[in-house]
DNA sequence: ATCACCCTTGACTATCCTTGACCTTTCTTG
DNA sequence: CAAGAAAGGTCAAGGATAGTCAAGGGTGAT
């Protein structure tokens, strides 16, 4: 019953605390000082960063190198609702369908009015002009591309 | 998760302050200057305009040497930019491509985050998953009728 | 004991920013 | 004009970050 967590668990679950710590749904920090906090080298950030905080996981992480670098961490939304909702869709879906989707996603406040629309403009018959068939198997990787990534 | 903004983040901010605050659609200054007033050198400002004032960010960039010169900066108008754009499209577009105008349309605000980062994503090729040619041809699809209805 | 599966480390790479030496253009003055 | 002063421009080197990858280290299951 020693150290039962590794460092990747610990850095893992210090990043998580920092998500709820914050008003916002990120956090922004360094990788190198991370790593300083852990006393580990920075790439040991990266394995953790690649391996826990996915998109499969709620997570998105986004960052920039060079002078003034950062890792930008963010906690999406509502994963298991999301989940399920994905099983629904399967792997293929009609322009209507899923503009009902899009719909109620925006109903339930998870997809802001513009980010709405937009996505019913680029799942429409008119924009996608391909054969039914193809239309809704692409239709269907789109929304369940959104719903990971909410 | 302190402020992290590098100096050339500093002056692209303050810059666009400038813009926002003047009653003209252009501000007129010396390189000198805004080198002195961040503490750097003159050729920090050229960087920062090169990199973040172009037209596909929405802005444009005169200048004039020798005695009495000056630096130009202008943001371009909603339709100027769009308009351009659609230039750049014509009828098929790379993922690569896609993501920078959508990337460059949030930069010049016409987009919010939310909606830039779902737009990229709907148009990568990892969702798409479509032969190269048939994937450039939607893509240019989507990203005009995205232009048409912003 | 061995295998499979993580985890950990560090050398190397990619990207972005900062600085400074040197170049070009324009104006001012004699 | 010619020369000097007063801008802005170019470019390459170096610094500051983050990413990649492959080799080796634990640990638990068989």
């Amino acid at each position: 019953m020693i150290s039962m967590w590794s460092l990747a668990d610990k850095m893992e679950n210090w990043i998580k605390l920092l998500l709820e710590e914050t008003d916002e749904r990120f956090i922004k920090i360094r990788r190198s000082e991370l790593a300083r906090h852990f006393s580990c080298v920075p790439s040991q950030v990266t394995y953790v960063l690649s391996t826990r905080f996915i998109p499969e996981r709620g997570y998105r992480v986004i960052s920039r190198r060079g002078a003034g670098g950062y890792i930008r961490i963010e906690r999406l939304s509502e994963a298991d609702l999301l989940d399920r909702l994905e099983q629904q869709i399967g792997d293929t879906i009609s322009a209507q369908e899923a503009a009902e989707i899009v719909g109620n996603l925006h109903k339930a406040g998870l997809l802001g009015e513009d980010v709405a629309q937009y996505l019913g403009l680029l799942l429409s018959d008119e924009v996608l002009q391909l054969p039914e068939i193809t239309a809704n198997r692409l239709r269907a990787r789109m929304v369940v591309a959104l719903l990971t990534n909410i």
